[in-house]
DNA sequence: ATGTTGTTTCAGAATTTTCCGAAATAAGGA
DNA sequence: TCCTTATTTCGGAAAATTCTGAAACAACAT
C-alpha cells in the first residue's frame, strides 16, 4: 500500500507518540496505518509499507491483539489474514486503560500490600514509614475503584459525567474569574 | 540510609514500575526512596543508598525536579542540598498527569492539526482517511479539554465529583437487563 | 589567590530494547 | 505423501537508553 505524504506523517508522529507510551514504535506505527487505511491488511503488505521485517510485524500484530487494538478478518480467495484497527477512540482508549491496569496498577497494588503485611516482621522499619506505603496503597486502591466503577458506563452517560465535570468546574472554581467580559487583562 | 528489607522492596517494586511508565528505573527508585523516608536527604547518601553514581543521582533528581515531583531544601550547618518527595499523592499525580498532557499530548494535538491542514495539498490521500484523522483529533481534543476543566479542582471538589461518577454507574448501569459479563463475575 | 566541599556535564561503557532474517512450524491442496 | 503458501520463533545484530567516573564547574572560606 502506498502512503501519501500525510499519512506518512501521521504513521511517523504516531510511532513517536506511541514509544512515549510504552508501546514500542513499530507497534504503535502498525495501529496507525491499520487506523488511517481504514481496511483491513494483510501482515506482508504492512510489513511491506512500513519497511520493517516480516517477523516484526508478526510479532507486533500479536502485541496489539494483546492490548485488544486490532481484530483479525478473512477476506474470501484470500489464506491470508487481515488486520484492522478498532476505529472509535473511546473503545480503543479503554481498552488501553484497561490492559495497562491489569499489568501495572493491580501487581503493584499487591506488591504493596505484601509490603504491608511483611512490614509487622520488620523491625527496622518505623511506623511512619508504614504509614506513608498505607497511603500508597489507599491511593491507587481509590482511584482504581474509582476507574472499575465508571468504566462500564456506555460512552454517553460517560459524556454526561463529563459535563458534569464542566459544571463542577464552572460552579466552584469561578473564584477566579466571574465575568469573561473581554476585560483585555494584561495578566 | 540503611534500608530496611521493607522499605528495600518498596523501592525496587516502585523501580520497576516507574520504568513502565516512562520514568527510568533510577529516577523513580529515588522518589520512592524520597517518599519512604519521610525526610530531606542529600544526594550522596541517596546515591550511597541505593548503590548507584553520584553523577546519576544528579541527572536523576534534575528529571525529578522537571516534573515537579521533589523539592530541595537547607539543612543548618550542612551545605549540601536536601531533597523531600512530594508525599500527596494527589498532588504528584496531578504533577505527573499535567506534565505529560504538556510533553505528549499537546504536540501531538498540534501535529494532527499539521496533518489535516497539510491534507488539503495532498491529492493522494482519501477523504475518509482524512476523516480518521480528524476524529482522532477531535478525540484528543475532547479528552485535553476535559481534563483542563477539572484539572484546577480542590480535592475536595475532585472527591466529589468521583462520588457523583460512582452514582452514576449505581444508577445508570443496572437499568439495563442484568446482562453478564465475561470474564470474573463481580463479587 | 588556594583549598575544600558540593554539583553538574559529558564521553564512552554497560545494559536493555528493538529489529532482522533464517529456520522451524502450520495448514492446505494436488 | 510432497508442494506451496502463510506464520511464528528465536539467535544474535543493531540501535537506543541508562549509567559510570573523571573532569569541569561553582560557591565559599581561608
Amino acid at each position: 500500500m502506498e502512503l501519501s505524504p500525510v499519512m506518512e506523517a501521521f504513521v511517523l508522529h504516531w510511532g513517536e507518540m506511541g514509544s512515549r507510551w510504552g508501546l514500542n514504535r513499530t507497534v504503535a506505527q502498525i495501529y496507525a496505518l491499520l487506523y488511517v487505511a481504514g481496511k483491513p491488511l494483510p501482515a506482508d503488505e504492512i510489513a511491506d509499507t512500513l519497511k520493517v521485517a516480516r517477523s516484526n510485524v508478526s510479532t507486533s500484530i500479536r502485541e496489539l491483539q494483546s492490548w485488544g487494538l486490532i481484530g483479525r478478518t478473512q477476506a474470501i480467495g484470500d489464506r491470508r489474514d487481515h488486520f484492522m484497527a478498532e476505529t472509535d477512540l473511546w473503545t480503543a482508549a479503554g481498552r488501553v486503560a484497561d490492559a495497562r491496569k491489569k499489568r501495572e496498577i493491580d501487581p503493584t497494588l499487591a506488591a504493596l500490600a505484601k509490603c504491608l503485611s511483611d512490614a509487622r516482621t520488620d523491625d527496622a522499619i518505623g511506623k511512619d514509614a508504614v504509614a506513608r506505603i498505607q497511603a500508597m496503597h489507599d491511593f491507587l486502591e481509590a482511584a482504581s475503584g474509582w476507574y472499575e466503577q465508571i468504566r462500564d458506563l456506555p460512552q454517553s452517560k460517560l459524556e454526561t459525567l463529563m459535563r458534569m465535570g464542566a459544571k463542577v468546574a464552572r460552579l466552584e472554581a469561578p473564584a477566579k474569574k466571574p465575568k469573561k467580559k473581554k476585560g483585555k487583562g494584561r495578566k
